[in-house]
DNA sequence: CAGAATCCATTCGGATACTG
DNA sequence: CAGTATCCGAATGGATTCTG
């Protein structure tokens, strides 16, 4: 796959020079690497304000005790809003925050390239 | 967080209409929710051509046996070649495949800005 | 409807020791 | 140097039950 002989960096062409240490990139990539997280932030940022069961029925499968806590997480962490409406039935609705859509943003085009290698069953 | 009350899915630019279900969408997402997996894709195409200890030691305190099934598992899928040349010492060069070039392409505006949100302490 | 709480099976990852 | 093998504690996520 092209030439690594000479040069070896030049493989891709936009390389951050500023790379020093990948050591304990943790606290976001920790949050991302749960189940449905990524996933979460990109249905959110697609669907605009989205309610609990629409995220639940998006992923077919996910327990609400898993979902719920990957929702707190990330309201938590200060990527998805919550907004509770007082009605009965209750209504809640979560939206990206600011970060939230940086993130998102970042995460899209990971996400829809990993939808065309292979996943995405239905 | 700008207008979000008459038109929901406008809040990003650039979202992509061919966004259907974000139901089981593992394989790839799965293999890099494991530790050090995003990081290694990135600091290999960072680096160009790098060595087991080059790896390790970009990680301080990942233990050899973590390590080495994250390479085993990307290497498995695909994202991953690696070399060995019969000498001794013996010496291995990890680089990244066409896809895994194309997946460190995607991942490192992730990690770059998640550098920049409070990680990276050195 | 939108969860929280509890319990538990599985998985993951670190420590350690050993090998070609 | 570049791992593998084994053991084990920690963390994760599902099932179930219950609640405002």
């Amino acid at each position: 796959m092209a030439k690594s002989d000479s040069s070896p960096p030049d493989s891709l062409d936009s390389l951050p020079a500023d790379v020093e240490c990948y050591c304990q990139l943790d606290g976001v990539i920790d949050l991302l690497s749960r189940q449905y997280a990524m996933q979460v932030i990109c249905l959110v940022g697609a669907i605009g304000p989205a309610r609990y069961g629409d995220i639940e029925s998006a992923f077919d499968g996910v327990s609400s005790s898993t979902l719920s806590t990957r929702l707190s997480e990330l309201v938590d962490a200060g990527y998805l809003s919550r907004h509770q409406h007082e009605e009965i039935p209750p209504r809640v609705e979560y939206e990206l925050t600011a970060s939230g859509a940086q993130l998102c943003e970042r995460l899209q085009p990971l996400l829809e390239w990993a939808g065309q290698q292979g996943d995405l069953p239905s």
